[in-house]
DNA sequence: GTCAGATCGTTACCATGGGTAATAACAAGT
DNA sequence: ACTTGTTATTACCCATGGTAACGATCTGAC
């Protein structure tokens, strides 16, 4: 990702657009979901006016720093996904891609997912326009789309395709959501365990000593 | 009639509180999540102040809120779970009783999970302390907890109880969430692709044809 | 040279909304 | 009646998103 290069042929907005997106990802990264429009434009080394210009609102510029990061997000995740290799290895690839990128870059996940975070002064922290559910609901679109590419499921096949890239990516975001709280075991172990979930194991398992099991 | 309307002789501070909070209730339900202090403060007949000697801050008076709602979500969903049938009808029973309670109160629970919605005047809206998460976490855990009482898994039990139990609660919120709005197919059908997919029908589907499938 | 007109930028300001003194009613105990 | 503790109110602080009005600067045309 050549962020920083000074690019050759974009327009001087452009470029100015992409330099006060790099600083509000900055500002963000330190300070969390919560950082005000002040600090980025002081980071940015300007002033509010100019982001507005730039951005609209504070949801315009939060958008946009999401898409940046989603982009980046969901090529990685279709790297994996389109592997040479068998399914269980692709699903597992894929899990184990998503994890890691929420491992390497907690703040940025965090921002992406969850938008409000501190409350130092009287505010709360913003959501600004939900961007949120926008990565979610792209993941799981996308993921829908190559399993209904690939996979053989019948007639309801668009149907089926949808709710499970859907579930799928919600499994897959919750899962490591707690898994990046607590922390409770390996990466590659809660990759298995995630795709021993979604091989049906829950299914195959014995009911315990004492009556019929979940 | 003053300010509090029809109140006998009960000025009990826990009576207060549940009037405040079903009061914070109708104005959230009316205006959804970004509703101000001011507003059910007003709602309640009282003022401001108030509010904040009962709850602290705007997050305690939502988390509150937030806890009841909880409360009685997970009390439905206990039932389900414990009802004395099979795995599959028990694993249906439980995704469908959420999934009917999201659609019978979506409002609820848009409020729960999804702290910010409008932003009518000029800032956004609040998340105030993540309520979201919690809920989530705590289906996760509860979840889990069955499942490593009544599901034989091993000598992994405990952590693949876990992982699984907030896996399988994000699937089913996730799920739930694109098609509250998308309304795609009926409740019963969603119910039953998600038991498929969680009993390893991924797994056990052929590739299409052109290529080794997902 | 100088003038019109886009850009790019700043200061000063508004409105909203969370949160908190300071203070007023008002009940009861003495 | 005097004190005391609870309850509620008014009036305020202050941070933040968002904007209007104004200034600088660079470009090309005459």
């Amino acid at each position: 990702m050549d962020t920083t290069g000074q690019d050759e042929r974009l327009s001087t907005a452009e470029r100015r657009r992409g330099e006060l997106l790099e600083a509000a990802d900055r500002v963000v990264l330190r300070e969390g979901p919560g950082a005000s429009m002040n600090a980025i434009a002081a980071e940015a080394g300007i002033t509010k006016p100019i982001l507005y210009r730039h951005f609209g609102d504070k949801g315009g510029l939060y958008r946009a720093l999401a898409v940046r990061h989603t982009d980046a997000l969901l090529e990685a995740l279709r790297a994996a996904l389109d592997a040479p290799s068998e399914r269980r290895e692709r699903v597992e690839a894929t899990l184990d891609t998503y994890l890691a990128a929420i491992e390497a870059r907690p703040q940025v996940y965090r921002f992406l997912m969850h938008p409000a975070e501190d409350s130092t002064t009287g505010e709360g922290a913003f959501d600004v326009g939900q961007h949120s559910a926008p990565l979610l609901r792209r993941l799981g679109e996308e993921l829908a789309q190559v399993i209904a590419e690939r996979v053989d499921l019948g007639p309801e096949s668009e149907e089926l395709a949808r709710v499970w890239g859907h579930g799928i990516v919600g499994m897959m975001h919750a899962a490591g959501d707690w898994w990046l709280r607590e922390r409770p075991c390996e990466r590659a172990q809660l990759v298995r365990h995630l795709a021993d979930l979604l091989w049906g194991r829950l299914a195959a398992a014995g009911d315990r000593v004492g009556g019929p099991g979940f």
